[in-house]
Formats: structure tokens, sequence, C-alpha cells
DNA sequence: TCGAAGATTCTA
DNA sequence: AGAATCTTCGAA
């Protein structure tokens, strides 16, 4: 299975109350104070993971965290991890898109710089543009930044109306 | 050890 | 708009 990033959202650390990192290391954000390019899953509402890329320096908390993806290779298979759903619906959200792709924690702290189980490459694709809004689904903490990132329009991108958005590049 | 909240999703 | 569902964390 190939898809496409089409939003995510920025984590950072103590400066950053809406992060898991916010109070420091526990055992289960310990990936976002390890190496970057690492993967940070975690099990949340009882029923999702959701999944990051840690962008840090080594002791140094980051993360983004991935919201939609478009599928370009295998969406066959992504139709039988998430079945009686249409494929619109397949991957434009963070918990919807890592039950598509089947990740889960068995994939946390995992090199994603390397080819591997799950990896990122860079397509060098130019032919779009980037918006940036508040992020999604936390309080009033981190309303201040626009770190949610995204292709506006793209359908992939999850439904929900920021608070503020404006064009990024 | 216990209670509360949660970077969500689905249904009504 | 509200429930589902269970892990994680911090306080007691």
């Amino acid at each position: 299975m190939v898809a496409r990033i089409v939003e995510v959202e920025a984590y950072r650390g103590s400066d950053d109350p809406a992060s898991h990192a916010f109070r420091g290391r526990t055992p289960r954000n310990a990936p976002m104070f390890g190496e970057p390019g690492h993967a940070y899953v975690y099990f949340t509402y009882g029923n999702h993971y959701l999944l990051n890329i840690t962008t840090q320096k080594a002791g140094t908390p980051g993360a983004v965290l991935i919201r939609g993806v478009q599928p370009t290779e295998g969406i066959e298979m992504m139709r039988r991890l998430r079945p009686h759903v249409p494929d619109s619906e397949l991957t434009n959200g963070p918990g919807k898109l890592t039950k598509a792709l089947g990740v889960d924690k068995a994939l946390n702290g995992l090199d994603m710089t390397r080819k591997g189980a799950l990896f990122v490459v860079d397509r060098n694709e130019s032919r779009f543009e980037i918006w940036r809004s508040t992020r999604i689904g936390i309080g009033e903490a981190g309303l201040n930044h626009l770190w949610r990132f995204y292709i506006r329009n793209n359908p992939y991108v999850s439904r929900h109306k920021p608070v503020r958005e404006l064009k990024f590049s």
C-alpha cells in the first residue's frame, strides 16, 4: 500500500500544552524524545491508533501527527481493512488511516526513514498549495498556533472546521 | 490504587 | 448531539 500525506499537525514539548510531551517523558510518549524520523503510535478513545513521526533531535520532544492520506496504491487492501466504507472515507482522519493501513502499536518506535514495514519517501511534488490552521480536537490549549498543515480542498483532508486558516505556501 | 480525560469515530 | 471504549497518567 502507498498513500500520499495530505494533512499533518505539529506537536512540541514543554511549550505546547496540547502535546503529550508537555509534562515531560512518560512510557507512552518516549518515542517523542528519541531520534527523529521514527514512528510514535498511541491508542486513544478505546478504539483508535494514531500515527506520528518524530521530528526533533534526540532529547528534544517533537512529532507530527498524520491526520489524512490519499490512497495511491493498494486501495483494495485498504477497503478490506475498513469494510463498508466509501473510498472517500477510507483515510480522511487520523484514526481512519491507521486502520486502513494496518498501523498499530507493533510499529511504535520504527525508523521510518529506512525501507521497512512503514516508511516515508519524498516524491518531490510541487504542484500543490499548502494551507495552515489551528489544530483539531485539542482544547483552548493550542489555539494560539497555526500548527495544522494541509492541502486545501484535497478530499482526504479530515472534515473539520478550523478556528482559523490561511495560505502557507 | 483510582478517577478522569482523551491529538476520534460512528450513529441517531 | 452523544455514546462507545480502554489506555495512560497523575494524584491520593
